[in-house]
DNA sequence: ATCGCGTAAATTGTATGCAGCATGCAAAAA
DNA sequence: TTTTTGCATGCTGCATACAATTTACGCGAT
């Protein structure tokens, strides 16, 4: 919790919290708010289907209305807010069935990516993948979880960014920001790291051998794992249609 | 003392183009703003790389700046403008690569939609499809080039909500709104429509067989080629890396 | 003539005030 | 007691006023 009830305006230095863009760039005050309420939403601390004052908000962020409601718009955008005519805006549901077609639309995406990059990947490309898999094991092997976590959804950015294609990338954050949230709900709950590092694992030696539609079938098969993953623990009994 | 009761407003209750959802919900003004904006990038009557004074626009739409720029957030949400600090927004470039990169991640996404509507048509949504086929090989024969996109664009839509997958639709919207704006670059540019027509059919009779696989790849491919087709009419020598 | 610098104009970013709509409570009628 | 109508209140939506930042321009020095 940070100084809601004193010190609206500590625009100085306020370190912008860099969670893990190391772009320490000063942004704009909706850009902050943006972002603030983006952890805030993926941490459940503005929880699922509650509503959002403006005025409230505004108050406890130290800024005034009109840039939150320009950061509303992007998170609207980004699907993690649901905007109604004249209410509050609403925390986006997390219902299961939204959070299976979450990964599945994820899980096509990274195919793609995976299909791509398999073309595309440079040898450093590939070199930047070796390192960050062995380290990944390294926490594996550790029972480090956040760190574990962190190189994780690294490696799954890195390949996105090596197929080298804008829009699917931009396509994936928004996904990716949307399923951390519901990661986080169920937190801790991939009990399946020993399936998920062989599987990196083969989803490199795919990439490494230029085999497209291996490296495509494997990471769309592990991100929908994940998925169904994530699912059972939330939900003890998953009446999935799978596909 | 405010420009509202005469200015220039002469459109007061524009037909805010529902696209095809026959909700007139009336919205509010930014929304409105938005989707003003947005046809005038796809038409380019904000030609790419141009810049956009928020005072000269909000004048030109008749409407405040406070509203104008919540449509400028949620239109650099979908990668139609490009937001800078303390500079003018400037319209998206139309770049050759980032246009194939579009087609690119379009087909991708197509092909996973392909690939659920096969398992997940309901005889209604086939019913449908074939209709729509009909009518545009109808368009086809007849020449009629505006009917015939109409159609064509209907049906990828279909065939994307055929999937029953909320965020692989969206994500498909915001790629299909950049796209249209290449598209009416090289207005009519498709010249290639026997095989369009063509390939539409095997992608219905794919469906039809719920053949998942062939659904995907069929669409996909198609996509691709509409993609290419679009770049060889905008730059006489297209120098693709093609996948 | 060119570069540097400082001031002024223009433009974006933020805050605030005001009107309209929605919701809840209270009072009146059945 | 139950239902309906009117009113009070709070919140959103928009416009405008104000502050900060960038850009343009002119003047003087080298």
């Amino acid at each position: 919790m940070n100084g809601s009830n004193e010190a609206h305006v500590q625009q100085k230095s306020e370190t912008p919290k860099g969670r893990k863009s190391p772009k320490l760039k000063r942004m704009g005050l909706h850009e902050r708010a943006a972002a603030r309420m983006r952890t805030m939403i993926i941490r459940g601390e503005l929880p699922p289907g509650s509503q959002t004052q403006e005025t409230r908000l505004s108050k406890e962020l130290g800024v005034s209305r009109t840039p939150l409601r320009e950061a509303m718009k992007v998170l609207a955008a980004e699907g993690l807010i649901e905007l109604r005519p004249n209410r509050s805006p609403r925390i986006a549901g997390l219902a299961v069935e939204g959070i299976w077609e979450l990964f599945e639309a994820l899980a096509g995406i990274e195919r793609l990516a995976a299909e791509l990059a398999a073309v595309r990947a440079t040898e450093r490309d590939l070199a930047r993948l070796r390192t960050l898999q062995t380290r990944m094991e390294g926490h594996h092997r550790n029972g480090k979880l956040d760190d574990y976590f962190a190189i994780n959804g690294e490696i799954h950015n890195t390949i996105v960014r090596m197929a080298r294609n804008t829009p699917l990338r931009e396509a994936h954050e928004t996904l990716i920001s949307r399923a951390k949230r519901a990661r986080y709900l169920a937190l801790g709950a991939d009990r399946r790291w020993s399936n998920s590092v062989d599987e990196h694992a083969s989803i490199l030696a795919a990439l490494e051998a230029r085999d497209s539609e291996a490296a495509g079938r494997l990471l769309g098969a592990h991100v929908r794992q994940t998925g169904i993953a994530l699912l059972e623990t939330l939900a003890p009994k998953p009446k999935l249609s799978a596909a």
